[in-house]
DNA sequence: GCGAAAACTATACGCCGTGAAGTTTCTGTA
DNA sequence: TACAGAAACTTCACGGCGTATAGTTTTCGC
């Protein structure tokens, strides 16, 4: 036993080989976006054979997936974190720490953002389970604690809403009914709606459609919320 | 001279020859997605070269464009038919249609759907100006128009909104303010957000984002349009 | 009927993912 | 400590892609 521990030096030098390739993958699809994540490009810039990649990775959509699955976590981080730092008295200003964190962070990544949500890759097509829609559920579930955060003042606007509990995956209420017990169905309904709203303007914006359309996306975007918060029945503040 | 015209007889098998090069480019992206448009795969289709594409289209990359460009009108025309085929009485039903037939040509054509709003294609780069922008200015009209039938109602809440028009693209501005010169800013900027919450509900959709969290999104977006009434003002009906 | 232009093919280059086979380097054990 | 075997990596190969260049066939206007 070395002080790095001798049994562990191949597993190590593996691990430092796999989180290079990652590492070279995510700054080649910052650079040139998803598209420029090819084996080949990788393997130049490590000093190695392509091939040899497939000692880590089996396919390279296994590489991708691996890459969405680190992206969307990444996500799912930050809007959390903008979350959790912002005072819980006042939820309007939690919820748009929330948003502007999400926008934010589509913004600075735009090429993350078209991993996650766009046709990833050429061909790619997406595993069905995997850790991926566990991110997504972390997202859904952030959204759920916003809904959740206004719904003292939102719940007599969605008095008749149709939802019920099978409508929504089981996977996403395992996460989201223990964490908010009292909650209805139809805050997670409003939940996913939200998630529409921010998701349709971030994306257009990202996507570029916005660009020939306003010269503003920003404003746009801080007159969602404060709409946003009329949906959630949150009266004005200042 | 012979009953065709004789002088247009080139440029006709010309212009025939174009035609089926894109009807074939879609029927490929229908059946495999926007990566399925291939040269190689055309021509093969087709019969022909690769390289005998390159004298209708100089590159891959002109005819995706040009397919965008007909797909995109092809949503336009579909929206602007449900509009016009609804009565223009009760603006709710109109707006309804409008967002419904949105949905449905989505859902009917995601690869289309895929191919406007996505990565189109590889490595695909949008042309700066180009037929495109228009189809996306007929759509933004539409919203815009929607908008308009609901201002009466609208107008209210929407009264300290912060737009101007130096806000938005001049091109967008060149057509929807002749077809509705009392229409203010902030109408303009209600529609942009209306386009936002349809596309980013729509787009989750298509992209197969909702499945992972709810088994009914066609409840989900009935949902919506009851609350984009309310944004608009729009009394509730029966 | 013929010259020119248009339509198309052949060949080639450099990308890409990936499979099969071979080579080097390391490691646990006899 | 020597060595079998596994792991890491390379080499070579195949087929697919966009596209540039050069050559061939077909067609049209005079």
């Amino acid at each position: 036993m070395t002080v790095t521990g001798s049994r562990g030096r191949r597993e190590r030098l593996r691990a430092e080989t796999t989180a290079e390739i990652k590492k070279v993958a995510l700054a080649l699809m910052a650079s040139g976006g998803p598209d420029a994540i090819t084996l080949r490009a990788i393997a130049r810039e490590m000093g190695m054979t392509a091939n040899a990649i497939y000692g880590y990775f089996p396919t390279r959509d296994d590489l991708v997936t691996t890459l969405i699955n680190d992206v969307y976590t990444a996500l799912a981080d930050a809007v959390d974190t903008a979350w959790e730092a912002t005072p819980s008295a006042d939820p309007a200003v939690r919820i748009e720490a929330w948003a502007n964190a999400f926008r934010t962070w589509a913004l600075i990544n735009p090429q993350g953002f078209r991993l996650i949500y766009g046709d990833p890759v050429p061909g790619y097509q997406a595993p069905e389970g995997g850790p991926a829609p566990d991110a997504a559920h972390r997202v859904c579930t952030g959204l759920t604690a916003l809904a959740a955060a206004a719904w003292p003042h939102a719940r007599h606007l969605y008095q008749d809403s149709a939802f019920d509990w099978s409508d929504f995956d089981p996977g996403l209420l395992g996460k989201v009914r223990p964490a908010f017990p009292d909650l209805p169905p139809a805050a997670v309904a409003l939940a996913l709606r939200i998630w529409g709203h921010l998701h349709g303007l971030v994306s257009l914006e990202v996507y570029g459609h916005m660009r020939t359309q306003t010269t503003s996306p920003e404003k746009l975007f801080q007159e969602e919320l404060a709409q946003l918060m009329r949906m959630l029945g949150i009266p004005r503040q200042r």
